[in-house]
DNA sequence: CATCCGTTTTAGATCGTTCTAAATCGCAGG
DNA sequence: CCTGCGATTTAGAACGATCTAAAACGGATG
């Protein structure tokens, strides 16, 4: 059943050409004569030829293939994440291979190996939470270009996309302290990673910038479900909050739901304001102010990146950090007055 | 800079034996003598061989490469699916191509030619909505084994995994018939899909059965907003609706919004239902009732019907239908009394 | 000691492409 | 009619694996 190949070979045999001349014209090089190529392409849309990348590859060692990484799917933001990095890849005619490491560093080995087998020409890695600082370092001795993106465990060593989540939160805390919410929590996220570190510095300069009080940081499970779990803590903290900063939109919609199950009203007994502006931003109730972090612009971003890199590996390290945007909406509370 | 791949023939010199016999090492043949094989295994562990699935599967024609098609990310109903597939690929020690046809026939015809092109063992493919009927059988032409799932073009001749959404819209429409709401609106989408034709059969299906009311079918674009848009269309049916069936959840949240926008209460004023059962439904407020489908399952499914298919192509087409699961919350409204 | 047989190992061809270096073509100039 | 030169084309060797068929090995047997 399995139809066979049509190869160079045939397409030449039939134009009455050499394999190489249609490997040229597969390649659109200018050294073939426009009669050649007009009479290859004809016989190729016949015999619907499909060039064998891996066969290319193989000798001329580009795939034209790069990788990615992620953490995980069910967070929004990953996948407009992807969307973007998908966007730009598909315009420059390269393929995605998706991974989901899970956030654990093993799988993410694993599926490195795969991807060197694959031969791809590049990956791009959002680090899982614990992965080894010498990555970057071992995937250079692969020779494997590597952009970093939305987390960084080598900060300056490698390219990196991200957004700057130090201004993100900054904008959220001056805009609770403009509401009149000095007292403000941060309800954070276990796994280690570089965008919990940067966020939580954020709070703290935050915090001291503005003269608004820490009103204790609190850590849930990365679901909406461990984040209402956690809203009892939260409201047991010694000195109450006004305000609650959250990790993600995801942490911040799970909160508001067990405030609710509390019998208060976020927004008006109590701020919360997240961080992603996901989609889900707008439908939670109330509607959910979010600091707008364009995931797509992102994966735009490290896809460019990564093609840059490609194009010339010895190039000096980027970064490319999007500037967040305050979203405002109801759930951090009427104005004050 | 670039590295130079270890190659088999590397190992085997410094392991003292051929190449061939490095090969069966590689793949796991019984035949090589124990002694043989940890020495071999030694020198692969010591020189950081990879093998070149690209090489191999030139000489073999297997890549364990599978492509996945979708027609968007943004829905996490698509994410969950893929994450499902991806659980079993990983497994199975197979990789995915994922790419996303945002339900455009010809970006979907490109991405196909790139999987050939990689020399994929498979496609899962969510065909786009408008994909020509005929596709399936050009690729069987081409040889390449296919698993349709989500969505169905050509009904019986291959394989697929999905839903029982008629069975779905059923347990919905009987939930709002207990619930005393009888006259019962359709929330729909423009998208020509099988999706999209099922869940109206079922609809109509459904209200034959139990008797209640159609309330006139609605189209609004597959996004939040536009199903908000649709609130005043929804509201300005002659026969007013006393429950709205929407498409998914996604339309459900949006519509809810746009039902407050006009100072309705959801779920009070008017009863909604949404089918999915995404992680959001239960983060609108009121929380959503939905038909839970189960994505990750049905990717599950799709992958094990794709590996079946690649081990035995000639085995007759088989078709994965997952049951639904109403699960009830506060949106479709109290209990009728 | 020759033979046989099952177990291991191997040489060499092969997959479909690209690369290198050289061959061929067409034509202008001497 | 040869020479030289750009413009095209091509033969044949890679690339790194697997497959086939045959060789080498190591006892056991007669």
């Amino acid at each position: 059943m399995q139809r066979k190949r049509v190869t160079l070979d045939e397409v030449a045999r039939m134009a009455g050409v050499s394999r190489a001349t249609v490997s040229l014209v597969v390649r659109k090089s200018p050294l073939v004569a426009d009669h050649t190529r007009e009479k290859v392409e004809q016989v190729m849309a016949e015999l619907d030829y499909v060039r064998d990348i891996g066969a290319a590859r193989l000798r001329n060692n580009s795939s034209r293939t790069v990788g990615v990484i992620v953490p995980n799917l069910v967070n929004s933001f990953f996948t407009e994440f992807l969307a973007g990095v998908e966007r730009v890849m598909g315009e420059d005619d390269r393929v995605v291979l998706l991974a989901n490491s899970q956030d654990d560093p093993r799988r993410q080995d694993d599926i490195l190996q795969r991807f060197r087998g694959h031969g791809v020409d590049g990956v791009i890695l959002c680090p899982a939470a614990g992965t080894p600082p010498d990555l970057p370092a071992r995937m250079r001795r692969w020779g494997l270009p590597m952009v970093q993106s939305l987390r960084e465990i080598d900060r300056g060593a490698t390219d990196y996309a991200g957004a700057d989540y130090i201004e993100g939160v900054r904008l959220a805390v001056q805009h609770l302290v403009r509401l009149g919410r000095r007292r403000i929590a941060f309800l954070s996220v276990g796994a280690r990673t570089s965008a919990r570190e940067e966020r939580l510095a954020g709070f703290a300069r935050a915090l001291a910038e503005t003269g608004a009080e820490d009103a204790g940081i609190v850590e849930a499970d990365l679901t909406w479900e461990g984040a209402a779990r956690s809203a009892a803590e939260v409201l047991a903290l010694q000195s109450r909050p006004e305000a609650v900063l959250c990790f993600n939109d995801v942490l911040a919609a799970g909160l508001m739901l067990g405030l609710r199950r509390a019998g208060l009203e976020p927004g008006r007994d109590l701020g919360v304001v997240g961080l992603d502006d996901l989609p889900l931003a707008e439908l939670t109730y109330p509607p959910l102010t979010s600091v707008a972090m364009d995931p797509a612009g992102i994966g735009v971003a490290a896809a460019r990146l990564l093609a840059r890199r490609l194009a010339d590996p010895d190039a000096p390290p980027e970064r490319a950090i999007l500037a967040p945007r305050l979203v405002i909406r109801d759930s951090s509370g009427p104005e004050a007055g």
